[in-house]
DNA sequence: CAGCAAAATGTAATCGATACCACAATTCTC
DNA sequence: GAGAATTGTGGTATCGATTACATTTTGCTG
C-alpha cells in the first residue's frame, strides 16, 4: 500500500549508474555522457521519479522558494501584483510561500528562516517596518513592492505616482479644463506627495489655474472625498477634478451632483488606481491604472537576480518606478464637445 | 562572516545533553526531565537556535505546509478566503504555498509533491478538473473551497447559495414587493442552480407572484445583466429584482432607469456577493454577502484535521455549506415607506 | 604505443533533525 | 527487598539528494 518514494538510488540502480551520476543528470551538469544521460532520463521516466525538493534544499541550502509578506490580503492592488509575481516565479521555477506581514513578524518568522531564498514585501505602508529585521540575521535578499523601502539597503518597485498624476491632469487639460482641483490622500503617504507634485507640475505645464484653494486633503475613503469636495466647492470654481484614489472620486462626484453639477459636462473627474469600481459607478470613472502586474513581475525578476547574485548586490536601480496609464471612461468623455 | 547555522548539535553540547534529548524538548515530547528541559531551552535561547524546518521535514515526511491552488488570483472572492485560511494556518503552525491552478497542473506539480501535507483548491469552477489527479499518487488530503468538488472523494466548503438567494427574496418580500424578478447566472454553474432553487422556494413561501417570465439568464457580466433586465421589462412587471451577482445587478439598474423606473421606489434591487462595488454605485446596492473568511477558516480547519487523521478519513461532512448574510443598502432601503 | 590531459563516473561524507533501540535510573508492587 | 514497570537519556542510523575527492575511461600527441 504505502509505496515507498522513488529515490535517486532506485533510478541509479535501474540505469546501472551511481547516484552521483543521476544527480548530475538532474542538475543538467555537463560532464555527463550523452548515452548515460539518456539512460538515466529513461529510468526516471519509467520509475516515475521526481526529485525530493526537501532533501535537495537541505543539502544545498537553497530552497527555490520566495516568501511573500503581504500586509493585507484584501488590499485592492494585491491580486494583480500576485499575478505578476506568480507568472514570473512559475517561469523561473520558484515556489511561493505567503504570510501576513504581522504574522511573520511575531515569531513564526525566525523559524521559517533558511527555508527561503528571498523575500518580497507587499505593502502600501512600509514606513513603520524595520526591513533589516525582516531580512533576518542571514540578511536575505529582500525587495518591496508598491511602496518605498525606507531603508536604502533594500530595493523597491513601485508605480510612478508622479507620472500618473501628471497624466491625469494632462488628460483633463487636453479635454478643455481650465481649473483642475485635486483631492489628495493623507500627506504623510509618499504616494500622496508624489501625486501632488505630479499634479502641480502638470498644472504649470499646461497653464491651468494655479491656486492653493484648488487642493484639499482626504483620507482615501469615499466619505472623505465627499467632504473634501464640499470644501472645494465653497472655496473655488473648477471644471476638472482629480482625486487621489477612486473611492474619493466617487465621494466627490456625490458632492458635485448635490451641488447641481453634471459629470463630465460641468466637471470632468479622474480617479486613481483604476479600481474595479470604475466600471460600475455612473458615470463610469476615468482613472489612472497602475502597472500592478508589471510591478509584480519586475519585483520577482529583480529578486531572483539578487538571489543568483549571491546576496544584496544587484546592478539594477534601488528604486524602480513603472509608468501608469490612463483609462478613459465616461467621467471625462465628451467633455470637450459638451463645452463647445 | 558566514556564520554557520546553529544546529541542534550545538545546543546539545552547550546544554550537556544528547541531540536526541534536544529534539525531544523541541517536540514537546513528555519524557524529558523538568530540569533537563530547562537546560535545553536556555541553551536554545542563548545560542539563538531555531530548528531547520527543512531537515525536520526530510526526516519526518511532514512539512507542515499546505499548498493553495488558486484558479484566478484576481477573483473577487479570493482575498477574503485567503484571510480566513491564513489566520487558521498561522494559528496552527502551517505554512502556505501558493500556485495558480493551471501552473500546478502542468509540470511544476509532481515535483512539488511530498513537499506538502495537504492541498486546498480555490476555484469557482472545479467541474473540469480531475481532483484525484491533483491529489497525486500519494493521494494527499485535498479540499475544495467555494465550489463543489465533483469528485465525491474530496470534501468541499462553500457558501450556501440556496439560503443566500432565499434570504434575498425574503428581504424583498418583507419590504413589500409582490413580484420579484430573478436574473440568474449561467445555468450550468452549480451556484446558479442553487440560487434559482432558493429564489423559487422563497417566492413560494412568501406568496410572491410565480411566473416563469420573471426569470432571465445572464453570464455574470454587467452587460448581460442589462440585457437580461431589458428582456424582463418586456415580458413582465415587477417591483423587486434579485440578480445572481452584483455586476449584473448594476447592469439591470441601468436598464431599469432607462425604462424610467426609480430604485428602490419602483423596483427594489438585491445583488449577490457583496462586492466592494456595492458601496460605490448609486444607489448603494443591497447584496448577499458570502461568508468568505469563514469558508477559508473552515477549509483550513477541515484540512488540518484530515492531515492529522492520517489521510482522507475525516468525520465532518463531505459538503459543508456556510450561511450567507444580507447587507442592506439603499437599493432596498425605504421601499416600504415609498410605497405607502 | 607510451604518456598525459580531459572526460566520465563512482565512493562516501554531508546537510540537520528525528526516532528506534538500548540502557540507566528511579519508582512501584507484593 | 527482589523483580517489574516506568521514566529519562544517549548512541546512531536515517530521510534523499548533493558534491568533494578519488578513480576509471577515453582521446590525443609525438
Amino acid at each position: 500500500m504505502a509505496k515507498r518514494r522513488v529515490t535517486i538510488r532506485d533510478v541509479a540502480k535501474k540505469a546501472g549508474v551511481s547516484t552521483a551520476t543521476v544527480s548530475r543528470v538532474l542538475n543538467n551538469s555537463r560532464r555527463v555522457h550523452y548515452r548515460t544521460r539518456r539512460l538515466v532520463e529513461d529510468a526516471c521516466r519509467e520509475l516515475g521519479f521526481y526529485r525530493d525538493p526537501i532533501a535537495a534544499a537541505l543539502r544545498t541550502g537553497k530552497s527555490n522558494t520566495v516568501h511573500l509578506l503581504i500586509e493585507r490580503f484584501d488590499g485592492s492592488f494585491i491580486p494583480d501584483i500576485l499575478v505578476g509575481i506568480e507568472s514570473k516565479a512559475d517561469r523561473e521555477g520558484y515556489r511561493l510561500l505567503v504570510s501576513k506581514l504581522d504574522t511573520a513578524q511575531k515569531d513564526v518568522w525566525e523559524p521559517g528562516n533558511q527555508y527561503i531564498d528571498g523575500i518580497i514585501v507587499i505593502s502600501d505602508a512600509v514606513h513603520n517596518l524595520n526591513l533589516s529585521e525582516v531580512a533576518g540575521q542571514d540578511n536575505l535578499p529582500l525587495i518591496c513592492v508598491y511602496s518605498y523601502s525606507q531603508d536604502p539597503g533594500f530595493p523597491c518597485v513601485l508605480p510612478d505616482d508622479y507620472q500618473g498624476a501628471y497624466l491625469a491632469v494632462q488628460h483633463l487639460a487636453e479635454i478643455g479644463c481650465k481649473g483642475v482641483a485635486f483631492i489628495s490622500g493623507p500627506p504623510d503617504w509618499p504616494a500622496s506627495q508624489d501625486r501632488l507634485q505630479g499634479y502641480k507640475q502638470a498644472v504649470k505645464d499646461f497653464a491651468l489655474r494655479e491656486d492653493p484653494d484648488l487642493i484639499e486633503v482626504g483620507d482615501w475613503t469615499m466619505a472623505s472625498g465627499y467632504e473634501a469636495c464640499r470644501r472645494l466647492l465653497e472655496k473655488a470654481a473648477f471644471d476638472g477634478l482629480f482625486a487621489g484614489n477612486d473611492p474619493m472620486a466617487v465621494g466627490a462626484i456625490d458632492a458635485l451632483r448635490e451641488h447641481g453639477l453634471e459629470i463630465p459636462k460641468d466637471v470632468a473627474v479622474v480617479g486613481f488606481d483604476d479600481d474595479a469600481l470604475c466600471r460600475y459607478v455612473r458615470p463610469t470613472l476615468t482613472s489612472i491604472a497602475m502597472p500592478l502586474k508589471e510591478l509584480g513581475e519586475a519585483a520577482m525578476e529583480t529578486l531572483i537576480s539578487m538571489i543568483k547574485n549571491g546576496g544584496q548586490l544587484c546592478q539594477s536601480e534601488q528604486v524602480t518606478k513603472l509608468p501608469c496609464v490612463l483609462r478613459e471612461r465616461d467621467s471625462t468623455k465628451g467633455k470637450a464637445f459638451g463645452v463647445i
